[in-house]
DNA sequence: CAAGCGTGGAA
DNA sequence: TTTCCAAGCTT
């Protein structure tokens, strides 16, 4: 088989969707991948939902504990939205970025008045549920329930910024031409388009990966316009990096950790331990107030929100 | 639309 | 050691 290298162009300019990449990716998907909870068909759409939050920013490993017990404690969302906010932010655990837990909380309980318990299938649904934005509406909806949808997350974003724009790196915010373009390489049928949408997600994830990629091991490395363009480093500027010591961020992290494993109100005194800067140890209190991730005691003590 | 939001593993 | 980065969302 021959693969004719697929030269940079802008997707306006795609005369007819290239094709030649279903085949191989799907075929390397049915091959290689990777056995998750959320993948098998018990998982529901409510697995997938769980799975979809943990994930944003979050890798699979430190996922999977969690997920398993999440769902093992609540298996419906229904079971979720019966209990507290705070419970959802503690077995959240150390996953990171906490105001997903309470987000999914809060889904939980929009799912259950408003689609009687059941995750929605549309996707304009999702996408008005608290912590759903445009990839994970696309994501449930192509994953639970088969539909043909975009999914772009940063995985996609990464293969089809090599593969076809043949650049190394996707832009730092997703464009109007990504979208354009991966709704021009969508397969026509539905469930072909759900397959599309899981491998091309897989293997950004397992082998067009953002530091080292494993182009030996890339079904479309004989297309991918990256390698034909000779593998060009990213030209332009440097993508935003995080800074993490010494900000908000990580005394919000410590002062939580500290509720997170308390059985009962904490002391002002205790959370005032954490952090020496009173000025930013403050702030950083009234942020998790202000977000809903902790609940002030009129007797000076703090806890997980119980509503 | 850029900034803010956690955490830990790997290079 | 430092830096990068991991299935984003909200404001």
């Amino acid at each position: 088989m021959t693969l004719t290298p697929l030269t940079p162009r802008s997707p306006d300019t795609l005369s007819a969707p290239p094709a030649v990449l279903h085949a191989p990716v799907i075929d390397w998907f049915e091959a290689h991948a990777r056995d998750l909870p959320w993948r098998r068909p018990e998982a529901g759409a409510w697995g997938v939902m769980v799975s979809e939050f943990m994930l944003q920013q979050t890798p699979v490993g430190r996922v999977l504990p969690v997920y398993e017990q999440w769902l093992a404690r609540w298996p419906r969302p229904a079971d979720l939205a019966a209990e507290p906010p705070g419970e959802a932010v503690r077995t959240w655990g150390r996953l990171g970025y906490p105001r997903r837990a309470l987000r999914l909380h809060a889904a939980a309980s929009a799912i259950t008045e408003l689609h009687g318990g059941t995750v929605p299938g549309d996707h304009a649904a999702l996408l008005a549920l608290p912590g759903v934005g445009e990839y994970t509406a696309a994501a449930v909806a192509s994953f639970a329930y088969g539909q043909r949808h975009a999914v772009l997350d940063t995985n996609v974003r990464r293969v089809l910024a090599r593969a076809v724009t043949g650049v190394q790196y996707p832009p730092n915010a997703t464009t109007a031409a990504e979208r354009r373009l991966a709704r021009a390489l969508l397969p026509e049928s539905e469930p072909v388009a759900a397959r599309w949408a899981a491998a091309t997600m897989e293997l950004g994830a397992l082998v067009c990966t953002a530091r080292t990629p494993q182009c030996g091991r890339c079904p479309i490395a004989g297309s991918c316009a990256w390698r034909a363009a000779g593998s060009p480093a990213h030209d332009g500027p440097p993508r935003r990096g995080q800074t993490y010591a010494g900000t908000d961020r990580q005394v919000r992290g410590k002062l939580l950790a500290v509720l997170r494993e308390a059985v009962a109100p904490v002391p002002q005194r205790v959370l005032d331990a954490v952090w020496d800067e009173p000025v930013q140890r403050a702030r950083a209190l009234d942020g998790l107030v202000a977000d809903g991730l902790v609940e002030p005691l009129e007797d000076g003590t703090y806890r997980l929100p119980l509503t």
